[in-house]
RNA sequence: CUCCCGUUCGUCUAGCCUGGUCUAGGACACUGGAUUUUCAUUCCAGUAACAGGGGUUCGAAUCCCCUACGGGAGACCA
C-alpha cells in the first residue's frame, strides 16, 4: 500500500501496484548524518521509488557505545528534512522488524546454527569462525560490472563476547528482510566477496549489488569525512539550505540524466533514475554547484513557499518582531531574485526591520570616494519630501530629473543614498527598497547618514 | 605490502557498451562584455580536457595490453 502511494505521488504508470523490490539504508547511528551515507540512502530510495518497490530503513547500532537517542534524532532529522521517507522501519514498523539490530538478537543466533549444522563455522579463542569456500567469488554489480575477488581468509562471526560482527549481521539482515538490491558506498565493495560467500552459505539468493563511488574531497587527499567543511546534513539544515537544492545536487553526484540538464525536479530524477547510469569514478564535492543550486532554487521558490520559509529564521534572528507578515511579504518580493540562499537574509535583510545597522565599511570607502555625496542627499531628501506618490515609478524619475538637473549621474544618487538606507553597497532594487522602507525611514536615515559623512 | 575499483576541461559530467557524425557537448567556477546610466540577478562571449606509452584498425576518447597516478579494502569497527 505504502508503495502504492508513493507511485501515486510521484504520478507513475500503476499498471503494478507494487514490485518486489527492496532496497535498505542500513546506518549505524553515531549522531552526524555524513553527506556520504546521505547520498547512499537517496539513490537506494530513488531506486525503491522508481521501480515502486520498498525502501527500509535500518538499524545497525551494534556497537552500543554510540547508540544514543540524540544520534538516532539527527539521522532522522536528516533523513525527513532530505524527504527520504522510509516504508518499513523505525517509528513506522513493518513485517520484517525489528529494525534495529540490537533487538535482532536471536534471529542471529538461529542463523548461527544453521551454519553450525551444516560445518560451515568453527570456534577458536572463544570466537566463531566462518569457513570460507576457498572458491573465487564473482561478483555481479550493477555499477561496475563483473568482479572478481577471493576470499582468502576464514574470518570471525561472532566475537568471543558473544556479539555478531557487522559481515554477519549485514547478510542476515538483508536475507531476513528479503533485501534484492544492495546499494551502498564502493568502500564495501572488497567486503561483499565475504557477504557472497555467506549468501551462498545460507543457501539464500544473492541480491543484486551496486556499489556507488565515494564522495572526496573538494580539495586533498582521501574521501569526505566528518571533520570536513560541508560534509555534514546538519550543516546544510542549520544553514538554512533548500533541501530540495541539496538533493538535486546529491543526485549529481555520480548520476547523470544525460540530457544536459542539471536542475531537475525530484519527480522527474525519480523518473529517469537508473543503479545502472551510475558512474564508476569517485566525485569531488564542489560546495560553490551546491550553493549554486541553492541560489537556483531559491530564487525560483513561489513568494508564498519563500515567506514561509523564510519567516522562522527571521524570527530566530529577532528581526520579525511587530511587523506583520504582509511586511515581510513585501521585502521578499522585492529581494528574491537577487537572493543566493536564505542563510544570507539575517545580515542582508536587517535593515529592513532594524534602525540599528552598520554601514557597510567598503561601501562606505567607495561611496565617499567619488562625487559630492554629501551635496546629492541633501538633493534627494529635498526631492523625496515633495514626492505625492513614494513608489518605485516617482522615485525613478526623480531620481533621474535631479541627475539631469544636476548633470551627474544616477549613480552619485543610488550609491550613496542605498548606504544610507540599508547600510550595504549591493541589494535589491534601489527604487523598491526605498518604497518598502518607506519615506519616513528613508528620510530620516538620510538625515542620520549625512550626520556620520 | 596484498587484493579490488577507477582515470574526459580546475570541479561535476555527456560521449565509451554498439569505433568514423568529437576541429569532444553541457553545467559550476573563472575572465571579458551588455543590461540594471547602482548591486547579489539576467543575457552574451571566452579560456580550459580524452593521464602516458604500446598495440588492433583504413580510422580510437571509444577495443586490448603495460606504466603512472588517484581511491578503497585488508580488525574479535561499521
Amino acid at each position: 500500500m505504502r508503495a502504492f502511494k508513493a507511485r501515486m505521488k510521484y504520478g507513475h504508470c500503476t499498471l503494478f501496484m507494487n514490485s518486489s523490490v527492496r532496497l535498505r539504508f542500513a546506518p549505524s547511528p553515531t549522531g552526524f548524518f555524513h553527506i556520504g551515507s546521505a547520498r547512499t540512502a537517496l539513490f537506494n530510495w530513488l531506486y525503491a521509488r522508481h521501480t515502486g518497490g520498498t525502501f527500509v530503513l535500518r538499524i545497525e547500532d551494534t556497537d552500543l557505545a554510540r547508540n544514543t537517542p540524540e544520534a538516532l534524532h539527527v539521522l532522522y532529522a536528516g533523513m525527513r528534512w532530505l524527504g527520504l521517507d522510509w516504508d518499513e522501519g523505525p517509528e513506522v514498523g513493518g513485517p520484517y522488524g525489528p529494525y534495529f539490530q540490537s533487538e535482532r538478537g536471536d534471529i542471529y543466533k538461529d542463523y548461527l546454527e544453521i551454519l553450525r549444522k551444516t560445518g560451515r563455522v568453527y570456534d577458536q579463542d572463544g570466537a566463531v569462525y566462518f569457513k570460507v569456500s576457498g572458491e573465487v567469488q564473482v561478483i555481479t554489480d550493477l555499477i561496475r560490472g563483473r568482479v572478481e575477488r577471493l576470499e582468502e581468509k576464514d574470518f570471525v562471526i561472532f566475537r568471543s563476547d558473544g556479539t555478531p560482527v557487522f559481515h554477519f549481521v549485514n547478510v542476515v539482515d538483508d536475507i531476513a528482510m528479503k533485501i534484492t538490491h544492495v546499494v551502498r558506498g564502493e568502500d564495501h565493495l572488497s567486503n561483499t566477496s565475504k557477504h557472497q560467500e555467506l549468501f551462498k552459505a545460507f543457501g539464500a539468493p544473492v541480491p543484486e549489488f551496486a556499489h556507488l563511488p565515494l564522495i572526496l574531497k573538494t580539495d586533498g587527499p582521501g574521501k569526505m569525512s566528518k571533520r570536513d567543511r560541508g560534509s555534514l546534513v546538519e550543516e546544510y539544515i542549520n544553514r538554512h539550505f533548500l533541501p530540495e537544492a541539496v538533493v538535486n545536487y546529491l543526485c549529481l553526484l555520480g548520476w547523470s540524466p544525460k540530457e544536459n540538464r542539471e536542475i531537475l525536479p525530484i519527480k522527474t530524477i525519480v523518473d529517469l533514475f537508473e543503479l545502472t547510469a551510475i558512474n564508476k569514478n569517485n566525485a569531488h564535492f564542489d560546495a560553490q554547484k551546491l550553493v549554486f543550486m541553492n541560489a537556483e532554487y531559491t530564487r525560483a521558490l513561489p513568494l508564498e513557499d519563500l515567506v514561509a520559509r523564510v519567516k522562522p529564521v527571521l524570527t530566530e534572528a529577532g528581526l520579525l518582531e511587530g511587523y506583520a507578515d504582509g511586511y515581510l511579504k513585501e521585502v521578499l518580493a522585492i529581494a528574491q531574485e537577487k537572493m543566493r540562499g536564505i542563510e544570507e537574509l539575517p545580515v542582508n535583510l536587517k535593515s529592513f526591520f532594524s534602525d540599528d545597522f552598520e554601514y557597510d565599511a567598503a561601501a562606505k570607502e567607495k561611496v565617499f570616494k567619488k562625487g559630492d555625496p554629501k551635496a546629492r542627499l541633501h538633493e534627494l531628501k529635498g526631492a523625496f519630501a515633495l514626492l505625492r506618490e513614494f513608489n518605485e515609478e516617482s522615485l525613478e524619475i526623480a531620481v533621474k530629473a535631479l541627475a539631469e538637473e544636476h548633470g551627474v549621474s544616477t549613480g552619485e544618487y543610488i550609491h550613496p543614498a542605498r548606504l544610507a538606507v540599508s547600510g550595504m553597497g549591493i541589494g535589491p532594487s534601489f527604487y523598491g527598497l526605498l518604497r518598502v522602507i518607506g519615506r519616513d525611514r528613508v528620510l530620516k536615515r538620510i538625515d542620520d547618514f549625512i550626520q556620520v559623512m
